[in-house]
DNA sequence: TGTAATGTCTCTAGTGACTAGAGATTCAAG
DNA sequence: CTTGAATCTCTAGTCACTAGAGACATTACA
Protein backbone atom coordinates (compact mmCIF):
# COMPACT_ATOMS: atom_id res chain seq x y z
CA UNK A 1 0.00 0.00 0.00
CA UNK A 2 1.43 3.36 -0.97
CA UNK A 3 0.44 7.01 -1.03
CA UNK A 4 -0.79 9.11 -3.90
CA UNK A 5 2.61 10.78 -4.11
CA UNK A 6 4.30 7.42 -4.50
CA UNK A 7 1.78 6.40 -7.15
CA UNK A 8 2.43 9.70 -8.89
CA UNK A 9 6.17 9.05 -8.92
CA UNK A 10 5.78 5.54 -10.29
CA UNK A 11 3.34 6.43 -13.05
CA UNK A 12 4.54 9.95 -13.78
CA UNK A 13 0.98 11.17 -13.45
CA UNK A 14 0.69 14.28 -11.33
CA UNK A 15 -1.10 14.07 -8.02
CA UNK A 16 -3.98 16.42 -8.84
CA UNK A 17 -4.45 14.55 -12.11
CA UNK A 18 -4.85 11.27 -10.23
CA UNK A 19 -7.52 12.83 -8.06
CA UNK A 20 -9.14 14.21 -11.20
CA UNK A 21 -9.24 10.74 -12.77
CA UNK A 22 -10.86 9.41 -9.65
CA UNK A 23 -13.47 12.14 -9.78
CA UNK A 24 -14.13 11.37 -13.44
CA UNK A 25 -14.70 7.74 -12.57
CA UNK A 26 -11.67 6.33 -14.39
CA UNK A 27 -10.19 5.14 -11.13
CA UNK A 28 -12.29 3.46 -8.49
CA UNK A 29 -12.32 5.38 -5.23
CA UNK A 30 -9.15 4.60 -3.37
CA UNK A 31 -9.01 3.11 0.09
CA UNK A 32 -8.31 5.64 2.81
CA UNK A 33 -6.20 5.70 5.93
CA UNK A 34 -7.79 6.61 9.24
CA UNK A 35 -6.60 10.14 8.48
CA UNK A 36 -8.46 10.15 5.14
CA UNK A 37 -5.46 9.85 2.85
CA UNK A 38 -5.63 7.67 -0.24
CA UNK A 39 -3.73 4.38 -0.32
CA UNK A 40 -3.09 2.33 -3.46
CA UNK A 41 -2.01 -1.18 -4.30
CA UNK A 42 -0.75 -2.97 -7.39
CA UNK A 43 -4.19 -3.00 -9.01
CA UNK A 44 -4.47 0.76 -8.67
CA UNK A 45 -1.02 1.18 -10.13
CA UNK A 46 -1.85 -0.97 -13.12
CA UNK A 47 -5.08 0.79 -13.86
CA UNK A 48 -3.42 4.18 -13.71
CA UNK A 49 -0.62 2.97 -16.00
CA UNK A 50 -3.26 1.83 -18.45
CA UNK A 51 -4.94 5.23 -18.32
CA UNK A 52 -1.70 7.09 -18.74
CA UNK A 53 -0.64 5.02 -21.67
CA UNK A 54 -3.98 5.53 -23.35
CA UNK A 55 -3.84 9.29 -22.71
CA UNK A 56 -0.34 9.38 -24.17
CA UNK A 57 -1.80 7.82 -27.28
CA UNK A 58 -4.39 10.60 -27.42
CA UNK A 59 -7.45 8.66 -26.32
CA UNK A 60 -10.02 10.93 -24.70
CA UNK A 61 -11.17 10.39 -21.14
CA UNK A 62 -14.47 9.22 -22.59
CA UNK A 63 -12.80 6.67 -24.84
CA UNK A 64 -10.73 5.41 -21.94
CA UNK A 65 -13.85 5.06 -19.83
CA UNK A 66 -15.30 2.86 -22.60
CA UNK A 67 -12.15 0.76 -22.72
CA UNK A 68 -12.24 0.27 -18.95
CA UNK A 69 -15.88 -0.66 -19.17
CA UNK A 70 -14.89 -3.29 -21.71
CA UNK A 71 -12.13 -4.58 -19.48
CA UNK A 72 -14.64 -5.16 -16.75
CA UNK A 73 -17.08 -6.98 -19.05
CA UNK A 74 -14.85 -9.06 -21.28
CA UNK A 75 -17.55 -10.59 -23.49
CA UNK A 76 -17.14 -9.15 -27.00
CA UNK A 77 -14.60 -6.73 -25.65
CA UNK A 78 -12.07 -7.38 -28.37
CA UNK A 79 -14.19 -6.17 -31.26
CA UNK A 80 -15.44 -3.10 -29.45
CA UNK A 81 -11.98 -2.24 -28.18
CA UNK A 82 -10.59 -2.56 -31.68
CA UNK A 83 -13.30 -0.21 -32.93
CA UNK A 84 -12.18 2.42 -30.45
CA UNK A 85 -8.53 1.97 -31.38
CA UNK A 86 -9.33 2.15 -35.09
CA UNK A 87 -11.32 5.34 -34.59
CA UNK A 88 -8.41 6.79 -32.67
CA UNK A 89 -6.07 5.82 -35.48
CA UNK A 90 -8.27 7.52 -38.05
CA UNK A 91 -8.29 10.62 -35.90
CA UNK A 92 -4.51 10.65 -35.64
CA UNK A 93 -4.13 10.19 -39.38
CA UNK A 94 -6.50 13.06 -40.08
CA UNK A 95 -4.52 15.29 -37.76
CA UNK A 96 -1.26 14.34 -39.45
CA UNK A 97 -2.70 15.13 -42.85
CA UNK A 98 -3.88 18.52 -41.78
CA UNK A 99 -0.66 19.37 -40.01
CA UNK A 100 1.35 18.47 -43.09
CA UNK A 101 -0.58 21.00 -45.13
CA UNK A 102 0.06 23.61 -42.48
CA UNK A 103 3.73 22.69 -42.40
CA UNK A 104 4.00 23.27 -46.11
CA UNK A 105 2.44 26.69 -45.94
CA UNK A 106 4.31 27.77 -42.83
CA UNK A 107 7.59 26.63 -44.35
CA UNK A 108 6.90 28.71 -47.41
CA UNK A 109 5.90 31.75 -45.37
CA UNK A 110 8.86 31.45 -43.01
CA UNK A 111 11.43 30.91 -45.68
CA UNK A 112 10.59 34.01 -47.65
CA UNK A 113 12.14 36.33 -45.07
CA UNK A 114 14.98 34.02 -44.32
CA UNK A 115 17.83 35.23 -46.48
CA UNK A 116 19.39 38.62 -46.92
CA UNK A 117 16.67 39.93 -49.15
CA UNK A 118 14.62 41.69 -46.52
CA UNK A 119 11.79 43.31 -48.37
CA UNK A 120 10.01 46.47 -47.44
CA UNK A 121 6.74 44.94 -46.41
CA UNK A 122 6.66 41.76 -44.42
CA UNK A 123 5.78 38.68 -46.41
CA UNK A 124 4.70 36.80 -43.30
CA UNK A 125 2.06 39.36 -42.49
CA UNK A 126 1.03 39.70 -46.11
CA UNK A 127 0.63 35.95 -46.43
CA UNK A 128 -1.56 35.80 -43.38
CA UNK A 129 -3.63 38.72 -44.51
CA UNK A 130 -4.25 37.38 -47.98
CA UNK A 131 -5.42 33.82 -48.29
CA UNK A 132 -4.98 34.07 -52.05
CA UNK A 133 -1.25 33.78 -51.52
CA UNK A 134 -1.69 30.24 -50.24
CA UNK A 135 -0.82 27.53 -52.69
CA UNK A 136 -3.32 25.10 -51.24
CA UNK A 137 -6.55 24.96 -49.38
CA UNK A 138 -6.63 24.50 -45.66
CA UNK B 1 -20.98 49.25 -43.24
CA UNK B 2 -22.40 45.84 -42.38
CA UNK B 3 -23.60 43.89 -39.40
CA UNK B 4 -21.81 41.28 -37.37
CA UNK B 5 -23.89 38.56 -39.06
CA UNK B 6 -22.79 39.77 -42.47
CA UNK B 7 -19.17 39.85 -41.32
CA UNK B 8 -19.62 36.34 -39.98
CA UNK B 9 -20.92 35.14 -43.32
CA UNK B 10 -18.08 36.71 -45.28
CA UNK B 11 -15.29 35.46 -43.04
CA UNK B 12 -16.88 32.20 -41.89
CA UNK B 13 -16.12 33.16 -38.31
CA UNK B 14 -19.08 32.61 -36.01
CA UNK B 15 -20.77 35.60 -34.47
CA UNK B 16 -19.95 34.82 -30.83
CA UNK B 17 -16.36 34.19 -31.86
CA UNK B 18 -16.14 37.65 -33.39
CA UNK B 19 -17.36 39.17 -30.15
CA UNK B 20 -14.87 37.01 -28.29
CA UNK B 21 -12.01 38.31 -30.46
CA UNK B 22 -13.11 41.84 -29.74
CA UNK B 23 -13.13 41.12 -26.02
CA UNK B 24 -9.64 39.61 -26.28
CA UNK B 25 -8.42 42.76 -27.98
CA UNK B 26 -7.68 41.22 -31.38
CA UNK B 27 -10.31 43.37 -33.00
CA UNK B 28 -10.68 47.03 -32.15
CA UNK B 29 -14.05 47.86 -30.68
CA UNK B 30 -16.52 48.14 -33.50
CA UNK B 31 -18.59 51.20 -34.22
CA UNK B 32 -22.17 50.97 -33.02
CA UNK B 33 -25.53 51.96 -34.42
CA UNK B 34 -27.86 54.12 -32.36
CA UNK B 35 -29.38 50.84 -31.21
CA UNK B 36 -25.99 49.57 -29.98
CA UNK B 37 -25.36 47.03 -32.73
CA UNK B 38 -21.87 46.57 -34.14
CA UNK B 39 -21.12 47.82 -37.64
CA UNK B 40 -18.04 46.91 -39.66
CA UNK B 41 -16.23 48.18 -42.73
CA UNK B 42 -13.56 46.84 -45.08
CA UNK B 43 -10.79 47.33 -42.52
CA UNK B 44 -12.65 45.23 -39.97
CA UNK B 45 -13.23 42.55 -42.56
CA UNK B 46 -9.55 42.41 -43.45
CA UNK B 47 -8.39 42.22 -39.92
CA UNK B 48 -10.79 39.40 -39.12
CA UNK B 49 -9.69 37.54 -42.25
CA UNK B 50 -6.13 37.86 -41.07
CA UNK B 51 -7.04 36.48 -37.65
CA UNK B 52 -9.00 33.61 -39.10
CA UNK B 53 -6.23 32.63 -41.45
CA UNK B 54 -3.69 32.69 -38.63
CA UNK B 55 -5.98 30.63 -36.39
CA UNK B 56 -6.41 28.12 -39.22
CA UNK B 57 -2.65 27.82 -39.26
CA UNK B 58 -2.68 27.05 -35.56
CA UNK B 59 -1.33 30.33 -34.22
CA UNK B 60 -2.49 31.01 -30.68
CA UNK B 61 -4.51 34.10 -29.83
CA UNK B 62 -1.43 35.40 -28.08
CA UNK B 63 0.77 34.90 -31.14
CA UNK B 64 -1.81 36.63 -33.29
CA UNK B 65 -1.91 39.54 -30.88
CA UNK B 66 1.85 39.85 -31.31
CA UNK B 67 1.54 39.75 -35.08
CA UNK B 68 -1.11 42.46 -35.00
CA UNK B 69 1.07 44.54 -32.73
CA UNK B 70 3.82 44.19 -35.33
CA UNK B 71 1.47 45.22 -38.10
CA UNK B 72 0.74 48.41 -36.25
CA UNK B 73 4.41 49.19 -35.64
CA UNK B 74 6.11 48.16 -38.84
CA UNK B 75 9.70 48.93 -37.86
CA UNK B 76 11.57 45.61 -37.57
CA UNK B 77 8.30 43.80 -38.02
CA UNK B 78 9.60 41.43 -40.63
CA UNK B 79 12.20 39.77 -38.48
CA UNK B 80 9.95 39.47 -35.46
CA UNK B 81 7.06 38.20 -37.55
CA UNK B 82 9.31 35.62 -39.13
CA UNK B 83 10.40 34.50 -35.68
CA UNK B 84 6.81 33.86 -34.74
CA UNK B 85 6.14 31.97 -37.95
CA UNK B 86 9.28 29.89 -37.53
CA UNK B 87 8.32 29.02 -33.97
CA UNK B 88 4.92 28.00 -35.20
CA UNK B 89 6.49 25.85 -37.88
CA UNK B 90 8.71 24.11 -35.32
CA UNK B 91 5.66 23.46 -33.22
CA UNK B 92 3.78 21.95 -36.13
CA UNK B 93 6.74 19.76 -37.05
CA UNK B 94 7.06 18.50 -33.48
CA UNK B 95 3.38 17.63 -33.45
CA UNK B 96 3.69 15.76 -36.72
CA UNK B 97 6.63 13.79 -35.42
CA UNK B 98 4.82 12.76 -32.30
CA UNK B 99 1.64 11.88 -34.13
CA UNK B 100 3.55 9.66 -36.53
CA UNK B 101 4.87 7.62 -33.62
CA UNK B 102 1.37 7.31 -32.27
CA UNK B 103 0.10 6.31 -35.67
CA UNK B 104 2.62 3.51 -35.83
CA UNK B 105 1.67 2.10 -32.50
CA UNK B 106 -2.06 2.49 -33.00
CA UNK B 107 -1.83 0.81 -36.37
CA UNK B 108 -0.02 -2.10 -34.80
CA UNK B 109 -2.52 -2.35 -31.96
CA UNK B 110 -5.54 -2.06 -34.23
CA UNK B 111 -4.34 -4.55 -36.77
CA UNK B 112 -3.80 -7.37 -34.33
CA UNK B 113 -7.52 -8.00 -33.89
CA UNK B 114 -8.29 -7.40 -37.53
CA UNK B 115 -8.22 -10.82 -39.14
CA UNK B 116 -9.89 -14.07 -38.27
CA UNK B 117 -7.47 -14.96 -35.51
CA UNK B 118 -9.46 -13.56 -32.62
CA UNK B 119 -7.50 -14.38 -29.55
CA UNK B 120 -8.93 -15.08 -26.14
CA UNK B 121 -7.79 -11.91 -24.46
CA UNK B 122 -7.95 -8.61 -26.22
CA UNK B 123 -4.65 -7.42 -27.62
CA UNK B 124 -5.81 -3.80 -27.70
CA UNK B 125 -6.40 -3.76 -23.99
CA UNK B 126 -3.25 -5.73 -23.26
CA UNK B 127 -1.18 -3.31 -25.33
CA UNK B 128 -2.55 -0.36 -23.48
CA UNK B 129 -2.04 -1.99 -20.12
CA UNK B 130 1.53 -2.99 -20.76
CA UNK B 131 3.86 -0.36 -22.08
CA UNK B 132 6.52 -3.04 -22.60
CA UNK B 133 4.58 -4.20 -25.61
CA UNK B 134 5.32 -0.93 -27.38
CA UNK B 135 8.02 -1.07 -29.98
CA UNK B 136 9.08 2.51 -29.43
CA UNK B 137 9.06 5.22 -26.84
CA UNK B 138 6.41 7.83 -26.83
C1' DT C 1 -47.78 52.29 -40.32
C1' DG C 2 -48.12 47.79 -37.99
C1' DT C 3 -46.44 43.55 -37.01
C1' DA C 4 -43.88 39.48 -37.31
C1' DA C 5 -39.58 37.30 -38.09
C1' DT C 6 -35.01 37.54 -37.73
C1' DG C 7 -30.88 39.50 -35.93
C1' DT C 8 -28.31 41.32 -32.22
C1' DC C 9 -27.29 42.65 -27.44
C1' DT C 10 -25.17 41.30 -22.73
C1' DC C 11 -24.48 38.01 -19.46
C1' DT C 12 -23.57 33.58 -17.46
C1' DA C 13 -22.14 28.99 -17.70
C1' DG C 14 -20.22 24.89 -19.99
C1' DT C 15 -16.52 22.29 -22.72
C1' DG C 16 -11.92 19.01 -21.99
C1' DA C 17 -8.25 17.83 -19.36
C1' DC C 18 -6.16 19.43 -16.50
C1' DT C 19 -3.26 23.16 -13.31
C1' DA C 20 -2.73 26.38 -9.43
C1' DG C 21 -3.58 28.00 -5.03
C1' DA C 22 -5.61 28.52 -0.18
C1' DG C 23 -6.07 26.84 4.20
C1' DA C 24 -6.49 22.78 7.09
C1' DT C 25 -5.04 18.24 8.46
C1' DT C 26 -1.95 14.08 8.61
C1' DC C 27 2.12 11.60 8.16
C1' DA C 28 7.17 10.24 8.59
C1' DA C 29 11.77 11.34 10.25
C1' DG C 30 14.86 12.81 13.61
C1' DC D 1 7.60 15.54 20.31
C1' DT D 2 8.35 18.60 17.00
C1' DT D 3 9.16 19.97 12.48
C1' DG D 4 8.55 19.82 7.65
C1' DA D 5 6.71 17.51 3.86
C1' DA D 6 2.74 15.38 2.04
C1' DT D 7 -2.00 15.19 1.68
C1' DC D 8 -6.83 16.71 2.08
C1' DT D 9 -10.95 19.49 -0.02
C1' DC D 10 -12.44 23.30 -2.35
C1' DT D 11 -12.52 26.98 -5.66
C1' DA D 12 -10.96 29.17 -9.63
C1' DG D 13 -8.11 29.59 -13.76
C1' DT D 14 -6.37 27.86 -18.40
C1' DC D 15 -7.52 28.04 -23.91
C1' DA D 16 -10.51 29.09 -27.49
C1' DC D 17 -14.40 28.98 -27.95
C1' DT D 18 -19.84 27.32 -27.74
C1' DA D 19 -24.58 27.40 -25.90
C1' DG D 20 -28.41 29.44 -23.92
C1' DA D 21 -31.51 33.02 -21.62
C1' DG D 22 -33.97 37.05 -21.87
C1' DA D 23 -34.14 41.70 -23.70
C1' DC D 24 -33.81 44.95 -27.46
C1' DA D 25 -33.09 46.39 -32.68
C1' DT D 26 -33.70 45.99 -37.41
C1' DT D 27 -35.81 44.50 -41.68
C1' DA D 28 -39.42 42.72 -44.77
C1' DC D 29 -43.73 42.66 -46.07
C1' DA D 30 -48.91 43.66 -45.86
Amino acid sequence: MFSIGELSKRTKVKVPTIRYYEEMGLLVEAERTSGNQRRYDKAGLERLSFIRHARDLGFSIEAIASLIELQDHPDRSCEAATDIAVAQLADVRAKIKRLKLLEKELARISKSCDGQGVSEDCYVLASLADHELCHREH
